[in-house]
DNA sequence: AGCAAAACCATACAACGCACGGTTTCTTTG
DNA sequence: CAAAGAAACCGTGCGTTGTATGGTTTTGCT
């Protein structure tokens, strides 16, 4: 064998540096944060943790990485259908400010191809959008939504609209995203066919 | 008279330098660049364009201010109602790609309330905010939108389908902002009164 | 002419990410 | 149960970054 986390000791240390690191980058964010600081909170040189991560936007990707499948894994569980799911998000992403401003100055910074979470923000946009658009196209099914609507072009809508309303709501906390959120749902479900069909 | 850009030379140099900043921070990025390449690309040393700009961070937000300026200018001049006008510069912002993520990039980074573009940040959104929501008042007025509907959340939701997709364009360029962008606000022309006030 | 401020520079500093070349610790296997 | 080899770490140094200090030269005004 001959991976990085291996032994227990290292897999364990590995894990723990992703929580340590995790909770630094949200408190001082990315750029704020050393690689220096984030060792020493592990108890480790700065060398020790480069032996884990070969660089700082690794370890970066890697958080995003364990974050989303824990994150997945959450929203899954739980019940109710997309839009109340979207909803539960979106308020919950109030909670935790350092972690939406984790994510928004990332996903600008991993729009650069060259960027190591790029190819894991492109693939996790890919999969919200084929997430959401296959549950707003249950709820067409469902006689919920309006079955002219494009599902597709929807499910990027509405992805966008958490995505903007986090970047208002960071400049202003008075903001509440869930509220504007729940609005335009609200409105889509107001939509009549025969309006659509008359374009 | 003590000010930076009193002299001639000065105020000249000064805007050679925006100029030239936003052309390399819109091409390598802000983080990607240094002030020393920009210095010596304006024929200047590294305390020399300090001179003018106390922190990189403030440069930024200089360039912001004017980038922002001159914006505001041309499109007040542009014709046509406050959805035309949204779509047009949607659609503009789709060949400067440079400039659309240095945007995202600052204003995920502004809003830490230390940060030097912080209040530009702020004021910019909530300038958009009312200009568009008067906008859509006026549509209101004019009958092409149901009166029920809550202009300021509106234009609050607008804004930020304009920024998200952004984010999802930037990530993926085969998108069309703009289609998206029209869809929601085609969308919104069909929302009927009736409905809305039975809810 | 002279003076104050703007315009600009040389140098230095601390901190950063990262690379190199090690040594120690742990597991597996022969 | 040793020997081997990889994982787990560390000391040190390099190049670059943003920024601070303390200047000198240039400019415009009175």
């Amino acid at each position: 064998m001959s991976e990085k986390g291996s032994y227990p000791k290292g897999v364990a240390k590995r894990e723990e540096i992703l929580r340590t690191a995790l909770a630094i980058f949200s408190q001082e964010g990315y750029r704020g944060t050393s690689l220096r600081e984030v060792a020493r909170e592990c108890k480790l040189s700065l060398p020790g943790l480069m032996h884990y991560f070969g660089s700082k936007e690794e370890l970066l990707a890697a958080i995003l990485r364990k974050r989303d499948e824990t994150d997945f894994a959450t929203s899954h569980a739980e019940e109710g259908d997309a839009f109340k799911i979207l909803s539960t998000i979106t308020r919950h992403n109030a909670q935790v400010p350092g972690l939406v401003q984790l994510y928004a100055t990332l996903s600008a910074a991993a729009s650069d191809p060259n960027h190591p979470a790029h190819e894991f923000f492109v693939s996790r946009y890919q999969d919200f959008r084929a997430r959401l658009s296959q549950a707003l196209a249950e709820r067409q099914a469902a006689g919920t939504l309006a079955a002219g609507l494009d599902v597709e072009k929807l499910a990027a809508i509405v992805i966008a609209l958490a995505d903007g309303m986090q970047v208002q709501w960071m400049l202003d906390p008075g903001i509440d995203m869930g509220d504007h959120v729940d609005y335009l749902l609200e409105l889509l479900g107001t939509v009549s066919p025969s309006r659509l069909l008359a374009d």
